[in-house]
DNA sequence: ATGACCATGTAATCCGTTACATGATTCG
DNA sequence: CGAATCATGTAACGGATTACATGGTCAT
């Protein structure tokens, strides 16, 4: 299971679950998330099998907290995870599936109000990315040459996520493009009765 | 649920589950796939509830083959999905994951071989994607004027792909030559007992 | 005959989300 | 007093994978 080893990895310090949980929100882990929910469970599953420990702390305000740290068996599983090679999972994109079938609606129109939301979405996105990517980047260096190694990690991570969401950024841009071209050809095409356009 | 919807979306002509598996597997469907043992429970669930129905058909080579098509409820649902706004699911990357991580093995060397990995595995779907829209460009044109509406939005659908993918192994030849930096900054630290190399 | 492909399904298990349930502290 | 935040969990359900079970046709 790829959470199991996610929170082996986050477990550099010891941490709760609602700790753990506030990691996720915080964006800093753009490439994985999961619900409390799941995470309660996980941790005490991973407990069982030896590769976390816990103690029950009392906390400031609230109720008291149950503190995991890793084991050296949690560390041996986390380093043989990391050591087995990418995992590819499938990636599923729905809005994709979305608007491959969304000629069925048989309005060019919907697709570009479509394409304009998408985009919306993803810019906003990509904007918490570069938040993230500054706060990493010292200033007055071009690229991070004193990040600690575990920063430096990250930072390449961060910059997976800009790559990544700039160029579907750039997607829907040339596809709103190539939609508002169909659309003019079309017009004209009603006009002029014409049906090839060639050059 | 999404493959419901995905399913409704596929089934323009009548097919079997298997059949619909077959088109997953060919890479057209390159945002979403299923199982077999999921599709044929699926497409069950959807006959009862009306958005499908079956006949049995005895197919030439093999065992008969349950075909189903869709219902005026079924397309009913799809046109439903199509129009509630673009489904923005949680991206999970398991190897973003190790990535970050990585640092824990204490060898850039290790990371290094990680994103050399990560580059063939993406750049050979890649090179799937860019097939899939060599078939669907009409030789002669630069941009497709004179595919069908399914057509011209399975291709925009390949483009996004493209650009996703173009993205992703741009950012390993970054990743990797920021790590390559990192080492060389490194082993001449050691030669020369330097740890400031402030220009 | 052996393996590849056609074709359908069930069972067990796991992964993940949503909803529910509880209760303390702190700030306005 | 009420809302937000801290903090832990369970239950029910749905989504997805893996393994299992079956059997026919066709080409080598």
């Amino acid at each position: 299971m790829s959470l199991e080893n996610i929170l082996l990895g986050m477990l550099v310090e010891p941490a709760s679950g609602y700790d753990l949980k506030t990691e996720f929100s915080e964006g800093a882990r753009h490439f994985w998330s999961a619900e409390l929910s799941q995470i309660y469970p996980t941790l005490k599953r991973m407990e069982q099998r030896g590769w976390l420990c816990s103690e029950v702390a009392s906390s400031a305000k609230g109720p008291p907290r149950r503190v995991y740290r890793r084991t050296a068996d949690g560390r041996k599983q986390l380093l043989e995870w990391l050591r087995s090679g990418p995992r590819m999972g499938t990636e599923r994109f729905a809005y994709l599936a979305q608007l491959c079938f969304m000629h069925e609606l048989g309005d060019l129109e919907r697709t570009l109000d479509f394409m304009i939301e998408l985009r919306s979405r993803l810019a906003d996105f990509l904007l918490l990315l570069k938040h993230a990517e500054a706060e990493l980047t010292p200033a007055g260096e071009e690229f991070p040459e004193s990040l600690s190694e575990a920063d430096f990690h990250g930072y390449l991570g961060i910059r997976m996520g800009i790559h990544s969401l700039t160029a579907k950024v750039a997607w829907c841009d040339e596809a709103l493009e190539r939609i508002r071209e169909r659309q003019s050809h079309k017009s004209s095409d009603q006009q002029q009765g014409r049906h090839d356009r060639g050059r």
